[in-house]
RNA sequence: GGCGAGGUUGCGGAGCGGUCAAACGCAGCAGACUGUAAAUCUGUCGCCCUAGCGGCUUCGGAGGUUCGAAUCCUCCCCUCGCCA
């Protein structure tokens, strides 16, 4: 790849490139004496659960790795004492050392799935900021100033609007900062949300002797829904655990429109390449469908792999195209007494339906199939033996039911 | 600290003594359609049952007034805006 190959790849995707010129130059310099870049990227240390939110960032860091440079995958279980600012918090519980490490593993069993374990640093920044020592914080602190850090957007709010703003709230960004002085970082990538923090740390270096790291920045992804931001809270989310199937259906549940969105964040196709796509599907060339399936088959290999990919297309295909009654069904054991065959009783147990109304709102929706057969009885009594139970075009299990009088 | 506004069913947001399980929008769920769990349209959207102009529990919390309260009164808790 020439330097202007790599920076484009590099840069996909990305909202802000503090400064471009000083990324080709790194890259010019890196390549002329086979040094790699340092890239630093810091986590949470609380419960990690990610979600294709945070793999956008994580992407890029593979990105960097595609090209040979060292990733460093920073947990901040020293930062994470202070809580990055929201104004609201205090200075947070301190985690337990397992559970530090236990998340650390849950990270890693995540991140590797984009990340090769091989070539990745895992990190621990309390490794020196618990040891920096009162002068050392006095001579960190004595770096940036109160201007400086009101320029950060929600400090200054408060600041204007008289709310207060703990001293050790201005710790959090001078701590981040001071890990690119330790790791001696070339590049810090974060969040449009880090903007602030990642600069702080450019801003610092050249004040221990080191070249400032360049900052760039991935934009937050958004939701199936396509208008909020993924999270997990919000329930518009992919989870990088969640099976083949599931990943593949929920992909295909979002928009055409933002499907080139993810394209862009998503995976690794060049912005030449998914410009192509859309060109093509826009010209009628590329069928809009096709594109998607193309799109899941992308993703759900990433974080499973090719045959558990098509494994899932197949089955969607099967399922929601073709109205077949799905494969592979899980086996529930319906045993007890007449009550417990009431369908609406069943469903509820399944897990079909939320509650007894729930379950009688959808057999009254024409969503319930008995072996096929739509059940319009609210009252229906599931018969003993097997069958397959289909509750609108998402739901299926196979029910053994055994009626017993106790 | 001073002065205001408000807390309603997942969210937003009506209601301001009975016809309120509570308008409307969003999300959700289901149906139709289709190129998919896209889009669009329709229905639904507290819980329970023997399914009915049925029963029960909801409108920040606790009391009270009334035949009857989400709607009025009292106290309490919390949130938000403006001034300082």
């Amino acid at each position: 790849m020439t330097i202007d190959e790599q920076l484009a790849y590099l840069t996909k995707g990305c909202v802000d490139v503090i400064r471009r010129e000083e990324l080709r130059s790194k890259l010019e310099r890196t390549n002329r004496v086979r040094a790699p870049l340092v890239v630093k990227v810091g986590f949470d240390p609380t419960a990690p659960d990610l979600h294709l939110g945070h793999t956008v960032v994580i992407r890029k860091m593979k990105h960097f790795q595609d090209l040979g440079h060292t990733v460093v995958f920073l947990i901040g279980d020293f930062t994470g004492l202070i809580g990055d600012p929201t104004g609201r918090s205090k200075t947070r519980p301190p985690l337990s050392r397992e559970e530090i490490d236990r998340n650390a593993e849950t990270y890693k069993t995540q991140v590797f799935k984009l990340l090769d374990a091989d070539k990745t640093v895992v990190d621990f920044n309390s490794r020196w900021l618990s040891g920096l020592g009162s002068e050392g914080w006095i001579r960190l602190a004595a770096r940036y100033n109160v201007a400086q850090m009101l320029e950060r957007r929600d400090f200054r709010q408060r600041y204007d609007a008289g709310q207060p703003i703990a001293v050790h709230e201005f710790l959090y960004p001078l701590a981040q900062a001071y890990d690119s002085v330790a790791l001696n970082a070339d590049v810090e990538l974060g969040g449009t949300d880090q903007l602030f923090n990642l600069n702080v740390g450019r801003d610092i270096m050249p004040g221990y002797g080191l070249e400032a790291q360049v900052v760039m920045t991935t934009p937050l992804l958004l939701g199936l829904d396509g208008v909020e931001k993924m999270s997990k809270s919000l329930g518009n989310y992919v989870g990088v655990t969640d099976a083949p199937g599931e990943m593949f259906g929920k992909l295909m549940s979002i928009s055409d429109e933002l499907m080139w969105t993810y394209y862009e964040l998503l995976t690794d196709l060049s912005m030449h390449e998914i410009e192509g796509l859309r060109h093509r599907t826009a010209a009628g060339e590329y069928h809009p469908k096709q594109a998607k399936v193309d799109l899941a088959l992308h993703i759900v290999t990433d974080f499973h792999s090719a045959g558990a990919a098509r494994a899932a297309a197949g089955e969607f295909e099967r399922r929601f195209a073709r109205r077949e009654v799905p494969t592979n069904l899980d086996l529930v054991r319906i045993e007890g007494p007449a009550d417990d065959h009431l369908l609406r009783r069943v469903l509820v147990r399944v897990g079909a339906a939320t509650s007894m109304s729930d379950a009688t709102r959808k057999i009254e929706q024409r969503a319930v199939r008995v072996d096929g057969e739509p059940i319009t009885s609210p009252t229906y009594q599931l018969p003993p033996g097997e069958h397959v139970l289909q509750v609108g075009r998402r739901f299926a299990v196979r029910l053994h039911a055994i009626r017993s009088s106790a």
